[in-house]
DNA sequence: CTCTGGCTATAACGCTCGTCATAGCCTAGC
DNA sequence: GCTAGGCTATGACGAGCGTTATAGCCAGAG
């Protein structure tokens, strides 16, 4: 009996996320990523029985629920704070890892599955995107801003921030970020300024 | 003597950057490309004697120099109507397969070397994005928006489209490149028609 | 103290990968 | 006709992958 209460589980689970976020899904092996946890590689095996399937979907789960969290913290103070806060929630990933780690669920919706083999994963990453996007329809709405208008735009948030973590690592530059960080203040200050 | 004439290489290449758009770099296997490309695995290395990191970065370059091309011609009539070929071109790509290929250069971008092993890649993917910004660029300056204001802009509108299609793969719907196409055409129209 | 069961350790399986080497084809030039 | 050289064909190499199986450890329940 005594079920474990292991830190162990989400730190490959967490370990995983990162790792996919660095090297993308296919280049992260379970192998690295089990060395890179301190878990035998056995364990992953146990705690993940789908295999890597599994391990991705969780990982996939765990960092679109983590950005969802800040993101709903954040976006209390309304939605100019909060779209700030994941800007630089992001901006600090990017520079923290000298360009080398970037978003896993991006990742993952990059990477296709050889045929369908991964669906689970992809899944997971449409529904991080959902999450994040209803965040920010939602505190655009309490705001003011147009409601027909407010779910394209939280679209063109995410859609330009993850596009724009891309471009920093491409170019080891934050300058994308930043430069999507200003134009993003100025329209949505101008949606909330000019509300129906 | 004799060179070649042939069109095996540029087949290689298009297909190594189709192949790099639906499964990613690592998942895209030279193996596959050449057979997708009905060319012999050792043609590969007569061509690419680089190997992979050649191919990578002439297939990047290969889908950057294209999309420029297409862009170039149709930012003529305008920012408007360039960035809605610009969205078009990948809403084709995207529909067209099922959901399936992507954009070759983000796939790059997203996917880093072990070490610094494959940065030749990385940098033709920045070189990519910094050409499509620069086209942007001059046509929004072109047709009134502030000469400022520009560049952010342009990056804007990379970021989302780029972001947008990872989105759609994800989602498996259009949605997301419909929303942004939406909303950059808004943001895109007020900053021509209010130029200071 | 015993024993149970969650976790670990270790080794192996088949497969595919990137890369290289070598021998052969087959056209274009003399 | 013959020869040279761009291209092809074939097969092998070591390494890493995902996955599985099996045996062993070791804390905690009885």
């Amino acid at each position: 009996m005594a079920q474990s209460s292991t830190p162990s589980r989400e730190r490959i689970v967490a370990g995983a996320a990162d790792m996919i976020s660095r090297r993308g899904l296919n280049a992260a092996s379970i192998r690295e990523v089990a060395k890179h946890a301190r878990a035998p590689l056995g364990s992953t095996y146990h705690y993940f029985p789908e295999g890597k399937r599994q391990l991705a979907t969780e990982a996939v789960r765990y960092a679109g629920g983590t950005v969802a969290h800040i993101l709903r913290k954040r976006l209390d103070t309304g939605p100019v704070a909060g779209v700030r806060a994941f800007l630089d929630l992001w901006r600090g990933i990017v520079v923290d890892s000298d360009f080398r780690a970037g978003c896993p669920v991006l990742a993952v919706s990059v990477e296709a599955p050889p045929d369908d083999d991964i669906p689970q994963a992809l899944l997971a990453a449409a529904g991080a995107f959902e999450e994040w996007e209803r965040l920010l329809t939602d505190a655009l709405r309490a705001h003011g801003a147009d409601p027909d208008r407010a779910p394209a735009l939280a679209a063109l948030v995410v859609a330009s921030v993850e596009g724009a973590i891309a471009m920093c690592r491409a170019k080891r530059r934050t300058e994308p970020l930043d430069q999507v960080a200003q134009q993003l203040e100025a329209v949505i200050g101008a949606a909330l300024g000019s509300s129906a």
